[in-house]
DNA sequence: AGGTAGTGTGGGAGCGCTCCCACATGTGAT
DNA sequence: ATCACATGTGGGAGCGCTCCCACACTACCT
């Protein structure tokens, strides 16, 4: 008997060992059956099963993350200040997408924010000790060097919106171009003809390529693209005020915003009013996102809806892809995949 | 050479084995260095933490979770459904509070909602298998199970709100009776006599010790306690519409509300504007929370603040103790501590 | 000189799994 | 009967740590 190491287990928690012995099979087969091997027979499966109710044995997953090299959790990071997050239904929305997937799994997800220099430094550590299967990464700008340590580490990662047309990781991320054509021509219908664009932070490609589908949608139109109706946003609601105030005493003549999302939108309004201009009937205004605060607006706000739960959980889904293409079995190098996912007009009483 | 088991791993993440032999010393020796032991020379430490940086060596956490039978992660348990942790901006402060503390500490912070059945299934099998640590359990309704079932999985926890008066956990509270107490006081003295109070869910203890300190104010003050100014709410705003509506028609003559919160003050202000009474020159309206919406309210919204991000620090201070309590040392059966902070009032002009 | 502490240090044993090899045993084709 | 091959099963080895015992060495007392 070993007196040594016994380290104060007091008959704790069962072990494989104790259940295979209950079962009457070897380790082994216990582990077979756990993990859900078809190699077993079904009497053998059956014993198994009821040895293990009886103890009501649970994995030591601690164990098996060492023996299997894995840890059965993903992150889900999220390069901003937690504030943000709360802020925004985005991130939100996108949580309830991939929370929905893994319920059906036996994954972990864990949230990290990375916003400050120190919870970065944090991050990487924990990453280079690879405690997580596979990452999650949502809203990151250009230069983040984050995707790339993702690479170095050969960790799987899904990032929600490409860095650029020649992103190398596997995205997900809805139509911006098309979402930002759809806002101008819906707007170039109700007879506007002087559309202005307040746009996002434009180190996010998304929102590039928003105003790549505003200046087509305008050429298209048979309007030209006049830049000085484009000015540049941030997201924010403070950044949607700047911009509008710009934009009005710029070009006073105006008939139309489209604003790169609907807290800027919001912004946008303010100013509006206090400048004496009616919504819709001086000025349409169109948001992005199509969020609580549309709805609730006055007027209610015609948005451009972003799938954003369906797009939490494509991400997953492609990052479940790729852990499992990496287990033991044959790694076959999956070619890159861009999912891109459709957006969707919702007209309200703003224009 | 082992051609045995060496599954793949091509030269992968150094061990403590491959430091020890860089810096010449033993295992144990890396091991104590690693962690802080002061049972080593200065030279030898000098040597190791050299080792380790050439080496990129990061701790397996799996393995050190398996030796040493913990994991370095902590649980916040939010037994409601995500939506009304996004909702609500007690849960984010409190988490901006744990998450303050945490970056001084190696330990992980795990977000786990148990709004659904079938979440709190998984949750209950997470526990089982020991994943974390300890637990932060906020937002607990008295008749919750899962304080007891972690009390039989000797996890350490510690619970925001006391589920009663003879909660057994570790705690952390506002003072939900002084809070009671101070609106009335305020009221009083801002000459009102006609104190209506909507109140939280009453299977929430702090709700109830709210209602306490209410009556308590008014006898104090020589105004007795009438019954009918009593209107059970849920913390909602659709609860505060329909508490403010029974209670205008039971008591016309009321001329002040205490809400069990500010949402719920929000609902009844709705009904008190439809009612034509104006605050506060008719009625005068005090919430609970002091958040965000408070501020925002028209007009603004007294209320009493609880500090609730101090709240999430001292939970998490507690918590680590517990836990440290719990390591091989001397396990000296601490007494339960009951952490109750103090709450304050903020006066605006809805009063 | 002989104890008796206190420091540092090395390394064996063991944590509870998964992986995989070895070995049955059971088919069907030759 | 003989080989081939699938199907089940047991158990050794090893994942990378922590814990702790054993054994130096050094002091400083008797």
């Amino acid at each position: 008997m070993a007196t040594h190491g016994t380290r104060g287990r007091s008959g704790g928690r069962p072990t494989l060992e104790e259940v295979a012995a209950r079962a009457g099979v070897g380790r082994g087969t216990v582990s077979r059956v756990i993990n859900g091997s078809p190699r077993v027979s079904d009497a053998t499966r059956a014993a198994v099963e009821a040895a293990v109710a009886e103890l009501g044995y649970v994995p030591n997953t601690a164990a098996r993350a060492l023996a299997a090299n894995r840890t059965d959790a993903i992150a889900l990071v999220v390069p901003e200040p937690e504030t943000r997050f709360f802020a925004e239904p985005y991130f939100s929305d996108m949580l309830k997408g991939v929370g929905a997937g893994l319920s059906d799994t036996e994954m972990q997800l864990l949230l990290i924010f990375a916003g400050s220099d120190r919870e970065r430094r944090r991050l990487a550590q924990y990453l280079a000790a690879h405690r997580v299967d596979g990452v999650l990464l949502v809203s990151v700008h250009a230069d983040d060097p984050l995707p790339d340590l993702l690479a170095q580490l050969e960790i799987p990662a899904v990032i929600s919106g490409p860095r650029s047309a020649a992103e190398t990781l596997t995205s997900v991320d809805s139509d911006n171009y098309g979402g930002g054509r759809s806002a101008v021509e819906h707007l170039v219908a109700r007879g506007r003809t002087r559309i202005a664009h307040i746009t996002g932070r434009l180190d996010v490609y998304g929102a590039q390529r928003r105003v790549d589908g505003y200046r087509d949608a305008l050429s298209d139109a048979g309007y030209g693209v006049d830049e000085r109706l484009i000015e540049p946003g941030d997201f924010t609601e403070e950044g949607g005020r700047r911009a509008m105030e710009a934009l009005l005493e710029r070009c006073p003549d105006l008939d139309a915003v489209f604003a790169g999302s609907d807290v800027t939108a919001a912004g946008a309004r303010q100013v509006l009013r206090e400048a004496g201009r009616r919504i819709p009937d001086d000025v349409a205004l169109v948001g992005y996102d199509d969020s609580a605060i549309a709805r609730h607006m006055d007027p209610p706000l015609t948005s451009v809806r972003q799938p954003i739960e369906d797009m939490g959980r494509r991400m997953l889904d492609l990052l479940l892809a790729e852990i499992a293409d990496r287990r033991p079995s044959v790694s076959r190098g999956l070619e890159r995949r861009q999912v891109v996912l459709a957006t969707e007009l919702v007209p309200r009483t703003s224009s």
